[in-house]
DNA sequence: GAGCACTGC
């Protein structure tokens, strides 16, 4: 870091950098010994064409890079509170002395004692820096021991085959010879069969395609039949034979152990493979494919029906379709017939721009890519760069995305037009998922992934190109990916940058690039009618409702696609839908209501993609999800309340809502988007064109601004950045939510006083969680409860969705949630549901039986072993306390103990202990009814009360013996014990009582 | 006695 401050100011002051230079002028800091000599041997050194600019750059790097050094210097000679003031945080009245640095404070002792303790306290700063250093180094060494990326769970197979290959080298050659040729045989079928089986598919799949269906003769319609029916049987086949274990059709013999069979099911419960099967169903949503098919078909008879109330809307405008109408789509399509992939390729938008693309990009370092989708960016702009040599010296070209099944989707896509198999070249990495070799130079990541492998390669060295594709959509990651490839760019000046946006927001990101020039590709869209109503609306659940009858009876045939905010909206609007339809019977057309948000479960989910029966319509009842994350095909109408949910944290309070909000221009323009996808489509938004223009924000409030950011606070810090406060954000967070990171951190000892990351930092950055969740995780080592702690942290990491609440047999799913109720808290409780589902061996049934969402568990079960992994990497053992509560508690007290509260006076509530705020445990907590007199929470949440959601019981104590520097005696007396009403606070007295084995 | 927008590591 201190080099690329060195190279920073250098450029400025030189115009350019080299590594020799750098090490030069770093060696001039050090051997000075004050400013002045320091700037004469600059100008020495560097010549004095402008003095004024040396002497600039000369005290700007002193005061930067000797500001620590100094400051150590005027310590141990003056007070400690001096000292105190180097810390980047500004609120430090809120910490109290750390413990060795607090006693010696006392006046009446002597300078030079003081002197004395000031010295061990900067040995052990030193010690624990050496320390910090030395475990980074060790763990770029078991990376770089690590055969890269060959062993992943995803990528069995190559593992296998290392794995052999190996062992057969260690084994005599001679001797296997015979057995090789014969595997090798084996091998070749086997692949040949793979490659023509992948041929057929591919061959299916263009067919399909590329051609209407209804344009084929009979004999060709028999043939794609008979084709697909082939690889059909021939995948079956497979397997049936992958499945080496299932004996199907087998009948236990006598007296044999019945234990061999297995339940086909069980291959569901591999890690992964619920999430791998939902993603592979969204893959098959995601493919490529060319729109307006059947727009002929559509029947225009419309339908007259009067009805009850109507909504009047106006025709306010219509957002153009980039010069693409159905009548050239047609012309389009007719000459993409019979045409091979590569030819597909350049119908492209993108494509009559390739050279001039790569020209601008050879010219810049930094270019912003301003493009619709649909203009092909995403999957030709890297291949065009490997086409024009960008992957020379086996340099990488990166392409992140927001979310994975983009990042797997694309990958897909573009190892298939590159005739390669996926992994290769052409590879993707997301979590817990790592599908790239050391063969890789296109790699599709998602944007956190790569913001992880900063951790491990600082400089990104392996790239020789970054694309940040999405960028408009301002993801919490991309937002941190801006300003760090912005700085590692100022010393890589090979490396290039290519920003991808939408049109809005392009400037904004060309600004900041230090007005990197900005690209234009034309996209492909159908033009959309927009609609506003003529009043405003009230109840905007009504309204829907109103609209999409009026559609299904006014309009054309075509689906209905309605942005509402959240599940309670859906289910209502869908029961007074179905109201309606009945009362109007068989007046009208069959409508088909289908709701979807990401909780629902994954089958009700599939339900929205079946195809709409002919002569009826589906109304897609959506959240959000509906607006980025998936797309539904043949929807014609969108219907938009102008609403959404958005999460919001509060610095000050430490406390998160979920509010309805009104949407941005840019999320109403997205929503109006889905409708012209296949067809010109419409779109009625239910608010006027008066509040569209003058009430709706501009941009949705980026997540950066919106949300804690303890851990990307903590990522910055253990990449080097010190100075938090003024790294360049393209959108500063508000300057309390950095505070209060900064704070948390050095409360839990991740920084010291000085503002450096500690060896416990630097150990607490590698997990992928909330800054008091890995201090809870390496703390459980001193407890001896590891394993009870990763449980309780991956099931934390699913949250709320781990009970399943359906409104019908609401007593019954509360019934079977308090079976799992354990004394001391939510925390113990989350272990238990793990331990049990884990008994019933993984299984969906015990699930079902409990009330409990099987996706959820698989996704907790899949971050557990995350964890596990990265528990041995910062060596921690993994370890059982068995039953011992109270050493997980302490355990999660270590971390949390910023998170308490204690029982105050009036009945039932709480005080947290900082901060003083009034605050409730959660009705749905084991703990609603127990009230114990200290709770630790894991969160605040303002619903319709401010909540603490997940309490465990505590002791007091227990903060001094966990965090002598931060509670002081005073606070955690017990000024309320007498005043206390019998009932309340009660069970601080058996605190010690012996709990059930979880 | 409440209520879970959506992602991502």
């Amino acid at each position: 870091m201190r080099a690329s401050i060195v190279s920073d100011s250098l450029h400025q002051l030189i115009g350019f950098v080299d590594k020799s230079t750098v090490k030069f002028v770093n060696h001039l800091v050090d051997k000075s010994s004050d400013i002045d000599e320091f700037k004469t041997k600059v100008s020495n050194a560097l010549g004095t064409d402008d003095q004024q600019k040396v002497d600039q750059f000369a005290h700007e790097l002193w005061s930067q890079l000797r500001a620590q050094t100094t400051a150590t210097k005027r310590r141990s000679k003056t007070k400690v509170r001096e000292s105190r003031q180097t810390i980047d945080v500004n609120k430090s009245d809120v910490f109290v002395e750390p413990k060795s640095v607090s006693k010696p404070t006392d006046t009446s002792r002597k300078g030079d004692e003081s002197e004395e303790s000031m010295d061990s306290d900067e040995e052990e700063r030193t010690r624990d820096l050496k320390e910090r250093d030395e475990f980074s180094e060790r763990l770029r060494l078991k990376d770089k021991n690590k055969t890269r990326n060959i062993a992943t769970n995803s990528d069995k197979k190559s593992y296998e085959e290392a794995a052999k290959r190996l062992k057969l080298e260690a084994e005599d050659r001679q001797k296997i010879m015979p057995k090789l040729r014969v595997e090798s045989r084996r091998q070749y079928l086997e692949k040949r069969k793979e490659d023509k089986l992948a041929l057929l598919e591919a061959d299916i799949a263009d067919e399909e395609y590329l051609f209407n269906e209804e344009n084929l003769t009979e004999s060709e319609k028999a043939k794609l039949e008979y084709q697909k029916k082939v690889l059909h049987l021939a995948r079956e086949h497979d397997r049936a034979r992958d499945l080496e274990n299932v004996q199907r059709y087998h009948m236990p013999s006598e007296g044999k152990n019945n234990d061999e069979y297995i339940e086909v099911d069980d291959t569901e419960r591999a890690p992964n493979a619920e999430q791998k099967k939902w993603e592979e169903e969204r893959l098959g949503i995601a493919r490529l494919r060319f729109g307006a098919k059947d727009a002929n078909k559509k029947s225009r008879k419309e339908y007259e029906l009067v009805m009850d109330a109507e909504i009047e809307f106006v025709q306010s405008l219509t957002i153009g379709g980039d010069n693409f109408d159905e009548e050239d789509h047609e012309k389009e399509e007719k000459k993409t017939k019979k045409q091979t992939i590569d030819e597909t390729r350049r119908l492209l938008p993108i494509y009559p721009f390739k050279e001039e693309l790569i020209e601008a990009i050879r010219e810049h370092q930094v270019l912003i890519i301003e493009g619709e989708t649909g203009s092909g960016k995403t999957t030709q702009i890297p291949q065009y760069l490997h086409e024009a040599g960008f992957c020379a010296d086996n340099k990488k070209v990166g392409c992140t995305q927001p979310r994975r099944v983009a990042a797997m989707s694309v990958a897909a896509r573009v190892a298939e037009e590159m005739g390669i198999k996926l992994g290769n070249e052409v590879g993707y990495s997301i979590r817990f998922e790592d599908c790239t070799s050391e063969r890789t130079l296109l790699k599709y990541m998602t944007d956190g992934m790569l913001l992880r492998e900063f951790l491990s390669e600082p400089d990104l060295s392996s790239y020789s190109v970054i694309i940040v594709d999405e960028a408009h959509e301002r993801t919490l990651h991309t937002d941190v990916l801006f300003g760090l490839v912005k700085d590692i760019a100022r010393f890589r000046p090979d490396l290039k940058l290519l920003i991808s946006s939408a049109t809005l927001d392009a400037q904004k990101f060309s600004e900041f690039f230090d007005d990197a020039p900005v690209f234009r590709i034309p996209g492909r869209r159908f033009p959309v009618d927009i609609y506003y109503t003529k009043a405003p609306e009230a109840d905007y659940v009504e309204a829907c409702c109103v609209t999409i009858l009026q559609i299904h009876v006014t309009q054309p045939l075509g689906d209905i696609l309605v942005f509402l905010p959240g599940q309670e909206e859906i289910e209502q609007t869908q029961e007074i839908l179905q109201e309606r339809q009945r009362k109007l019977g068989t007046r009208i057309r069959e409508l088909l209501i289908r709701p979807i948000y990401s909780n629902l479960p994954t089958d009700m989910q599939a339900q929205v993609f079946e195809p709409t029966p002919p002569n009826s319509r589906k109304v897609v009842l959506a959240t959000n999800i509906a607006e980025t994350s998936l797309t539904i095909d043949n929807i014609l109408f969108v219907i938009d309340p102008g609403y959404c949910k958005q999460n919001s944290f509060n610095p000050r309070t430490g406390m998160e809502s979920l509010i309805v909000v009104p949407i941005s221009k840019a999320s109403a323009n997205q929503r109006a988007g889905r409708s012209g996808r296949v067809a010109a489509g419409k779109c009625f938004r239910l608010f006027t064109a008066w509040a569209y223009q003058h009430e709706l924000e501009d941009n949705t409030i980026p997540e950066i601004q919106r949300v804690h950011l303890g851990n990307v606070v903590l990522t910055l810090k253990s990449l080097g950045i010190n100075d938090i406060l003024h790294f360049d954000f393209l959108d500063p967070p508000p300057h309390e939510t950095l505070v209060l990171a900064l704070e948390q951190l050095y409360a839990l000892g991740a920084l010291n006083h000085l503002g450096e990351l500690t060896r416990l930092g630097r150990r607490m950055a590698e997990f992928p969680v909330d800054p008091m969740m890995s201090k809870t995780l390496i703390a459980s080592e001193k407890y001896s409860c590891s394993e009870e702690v990763v449980t309780i942290s991956a099931m934390l990491n699913v949250n709320a969705s781990v009970f399943y609440r359906p409104k019908d047999k609401a007593i019954h799913a509360d019934t079977a949630r308090k079976n799992f109720f354990q004394l001391g808290g939510d925390h113990l409780m989350l272990v238990n549901v793990y331990n049990q589902w884990a008994e019933s061996g993984y299984s969906r049934q015990w699930c079902l039986e409990n009330f409990i969402q099987y996706r959820s568990m698989c996704r907790a079960r899949d971050v557990r072993d995350q964890l596990e992994g990265l528990m041995e990497r910062v060596e921690i053992e993994l370890k059982s306390c068995d039953s011992d509560h109270i050493a997980i508690r302490k355990a999660i007290t270590s971390g949390y103990f910023y998170h308490t509260a204690r029982l105050s006076r009036t009945a039932g509530s709480y005080k947290t202990v900082k901060g003083q705020q009034t605050v409730l445990i959660h009705p749905n907590s084991s703990l609603f009814e127990e009230k114990p007199r200290w709770v630790l929470y894991h969160e605040l949440v303002l619903t319709t009360k401010e909540y603490m959601r997940q309490t465990i019981e505590i002791d007091s104590q227990w903060l001094l013996e966990v965090a002598p520097h931060y509670y002081k005696d005073k606070e955690l007396e017990d000024s309320t014990h007498k005043k206390m009403p019998k009932q309340l606070g009660k069970s601080n007295n058996d605190l010690n009582r012996v709990y059930p084995k979880l």
